[in-house]
RNA sequence: GGCUGCGUAGCUCAGCUGGUUAGAGCACAGCAUUCAUAAUGCUGAAGUCGUUGGUUCGAGUCCAACCGCAGCUACCA
């Protein structure tokens, strides 16, 4: 028996999960799910990745701490993925105290033995918000073309890659301020050292080919250093022996794969999580992520692993991204379909299994066509293998009493549905789940031939070929049985409906070996129904809606004309009564005077402003914006201002001289 | 720009180390059938295998260039 943990990579903290992530956890739990099957102990493990800069801001818009936000998200990740019948068997956060204690571990392992260094690194500053700006948060002009807006990694227009600091008239996306060049000491992970190590390692069969060929061009570039600090603000952990220096959250990422599992052996018995990361451990770890991430599970992670004294990954499994009809998934066009939006209208095994037939051992994105959704889960599952039980069990129950036959009506039909749980079980130890499935629906395909060419119906009444019907509809059954084994990686609760059916304990993969003979099934319920296409159009409708009430105040905005500036009517307003909602943390109710109208908006000012001080100053406000309910009643307008939220939001007010009711142009 | 991968019937894909008229499923058309969640079976139509050159007795399969798509290009998670 093999023992294999198992890891998918960690969702980040700030946003929901969506088509790409069920994507890469539905193959995950596939494969473990197989593993199961097949008697070996398999866990499966993940977490939420919390840190960064990014979830720290996320907080700040929200209003909230960054662990209350975290918390909420990893209850709501963990739920949603159950509700795909993903099976964790811990869903953690790398925010966690064993993460904390493992990092530091780790980390002062590889400082012992010189695998980090310091080094003094100049970088952009945001001197208002106080904080360093990473890449995504410095935008300017690109140092070799010219082109304006560009980010601080590269250039979108002409492709140049350059430091922030060499950007034209930076300015930080976060103030819109100039940013200052400052200095900073920073730690680094030497992974020069494992140059040899890796190159050795990535030439085994722990990576597939096309990544090795990836990972290649890096090892022969030869490898940087590292930067694994970020200095404060940051919500991470800290490094010890420093002050306001973080980890990055790469460095505490894979170490929350650890993590995880270290805290499902504290609440299990008999598991220790040495017996999996020892150097000589002879269990296995597998790590399956997209294509994206490959540098840090192929060669930061096997280094710090090997630094630190630990085994190494058995294997990362990378595949591809998810695409909808071709495109990038996008939110205005529908197809950034977030798992709850899915779960409001559709089946998770649908899902399940459209991705199954798609699934490969390659890097290859992967296209979800809608149309071919409906169409292949209908056909294959509800016309080809469901059909088999719905169209045998009537028989077998009109004429035999629910008993099935004692012998095989035809050997060679039973031989190939039996003997297919080889190759079938090959394909699927490496992740080639598409050609399993294509395999599947073929033996499905044979059998409803079968069943054809002997015409039960029509000997049904015939007392002398009685047995033949009994036979061939008990052989129907039987490959119907191995059919479900083999789907049951993929359609668990398929599976559990068709194991009540069958009247059998739940299937392992050996089951396929033996036939039932001179066995007692149920009558035939539906296992499964079909999608009605109407339902994928809610949930592609449901998805347009999001992203049109969705708030993206942090995404750059598109260029509009000055018509486009025209149609918003802004005015100059007094503020006549302003109080406290009551029950709202964060909303003020304003009354207005907008010269030739009074209006009462709601204002997220609560806790900036005290309503005293705001009764009596003028402000500015979107007059047409369409009137919106709220739960506190409904806001005739908006009251502009700026700032990232909480207590730092600042009110617009014009100068002297201006009235109410005056419009701003 | 560099790099990695991909580009085969309307759609999803299979074609291993080059070798007879390029395959399957879905969709489509016709026929059959009625046991089954209008499910199933049979037959058929449909492809200059991205383009152009090359290697070879012979290339979808190897090489080169080009076109198109996706991704990566290391302090974005």
């Amino acid at each position: 028996m093999r023992r294999i943990l198992v890891t998918s990579a960690l969702p980040n903290a700030n946003g929901a999960i969506h088509l790409g992530h069920l994507f890469e956890h539905i193959l995950t739990d596939i494969w473990v799910r197989f593993q199961r099957m097949m008697g070996n102990e398999c866990y499966y493990v993940c977490a939420d990745d919390a840190h960064g800069t990014a979830t720290m801001l996320a907080a700040e818009r929200l209003g909230t701490t960054a662990e209350a936000m975290i918390e909420s998200l990893r209850a709501e990740h963990a739920d949603e993925f159950g509700r795909f019948h993903v099976d964790h068997d811990n869903y953690y956060s790398t925010h966690s105290a064993e993460n904390e204690r493992l990092t530091r571990a780790i980390y002062e392992r590889l400082a012992e033995d010189g695998r980090t260094f310091t080094a003094d690194v100049e970088q952009l500053y945001d001197p208002e918000r106080k904080l360093f700006l990473a890449d995504r948060f410095v935008k300017g002009t690109c140092p070799r073309c010219g082109a304006d807006d560009q980010y601080g990694d590269n250039c979108q227009v002409c492709g140049a890659t350059y430091d922030a600091t060499e950007l034209g008239n930076p300015r930080s996306t976060l103030s819109d301020n100039t940013p200052e060049l400052r200095s900073s000491d920073h730690y680094f992970f030497d992974l020069a050292q494992f140059t040899d190590f890796l190159r050795e390692w990535t030439a085994s069969d722990a990576v597939q080919p096309e990544v090795a060929n990836k990972l290649g061009e890096w090892l022969t570039g030869g490898l940087k250093a590292w930067d694994i600090s970020r200095d404060g603000p940051y919500f991470g952990f800290t490094i010890p022996g420093t002050e306001g220096k973080y980890f990055y959250v790469w460095m505490d990422a894979p170490v929350g794969y650890m993590a995880s599992f270290e805290n499902l052996c504290d609440r299990t018995e008999g598991l220790d999580p040495d017996d999996f990361w020892r150097a000589d451990s002879d269990a296995e770890v597998h790590h399956f992520i997209g294509k994206d991430i490959i540098n840090f599970h192929c060669l930061f992670w096997p280094a710090v692993l090997r630094g630190a004294g630990h085994r190494t990954p058995t294997k990362v499994h990378t595949h591809g991204f998810v695409t909808v009809d071709g495109a990038k998934m996008s939110k205005s066009r529908g197809t950034f379909i977030n798992a709850s939006t899915y779960l409001e209208h559709l089946d998770p095994e649908y899902l399940r299994y459209y991705f199954a037939t798609k699934l490969a051992a390659n890097t290859d994105d992967v296209d979800i066509q809608l149309d071919d959704f409906v169409q292949r889960v209908n056909s294959d599952l509800v016309g080809k293998v469901v059909n088999i039980a719905s169209r045998c069990a009537g028989f077998i129950h009109r004429g035999f009493d629910g008993v099935l036959a004692e012998g095989m009506h035809d050997e060679e039909l039973w031989a190939a549905a039996s003997n297919a749980r080889h190759e079938l079980a090959d394909l699927y130890e490496r992740g080639d789940v598409g050609r399993a499935v294509r395999q599947i629906t073929a033996l499905a395909d044979r059998t409803n031939q079968y069943i054809a060419e002997h015409e039960p119906w029509k000997h049904v009444n015939d007392p002398e070929r009685r047995d033949e019907v009994q036979g061939v509809c008990s052989l129907g059954i039987n490959v119907f049985r191995t059919l479900v084994v083999y789907l049951k990686p993929i359609l668990p609760a398929m599976a559990a409906k068709a194991e009540a059916f069958l009247k059998v304990e739940p299937l392992a993969w050996e089951d396929a070996a033996e036939p039932l003979v001179a066995h007692g099934v149920d009558r035939f319920k539906p296992l499964f129904t079909r999608i009605d296409r109407k339902d994928v159009d809610k949930v592609v409708a449901a998805t347009v809606a999001e992203a049109e009430t969705a708030d993206d105040g942090n995404a750059g905005s598109p260029e509009v004309r000055i018509d486009d500036f025209g149609k918003i009517d802004l005015r100059i307003a007094k503020v006549l009564d302003a109080n406290f909602v009551d029950g709202a943390d964060k909303l003020l109710e304003l009354r207005l005077d907008l010269g030739d109208n009074q209006r009462t908006v709601f204002a997220g000012v609560r806790e900036a402003y005290d309503p005293n001080a705001l009764v009596g100053r003028l402000v500015v406000v979107v007059a047409n914006l369409a009137p919106r309910k709220m739960r506190f009643g409904t806001s005739e307008g908006m009251v502009l201002a700026a700032g990232p939220g909480g207590e730092d939001i600042f009110l617009l007010s014009p100068d002297e001289g201006a009235e109410p009711g005056m419009r701003v142009t």
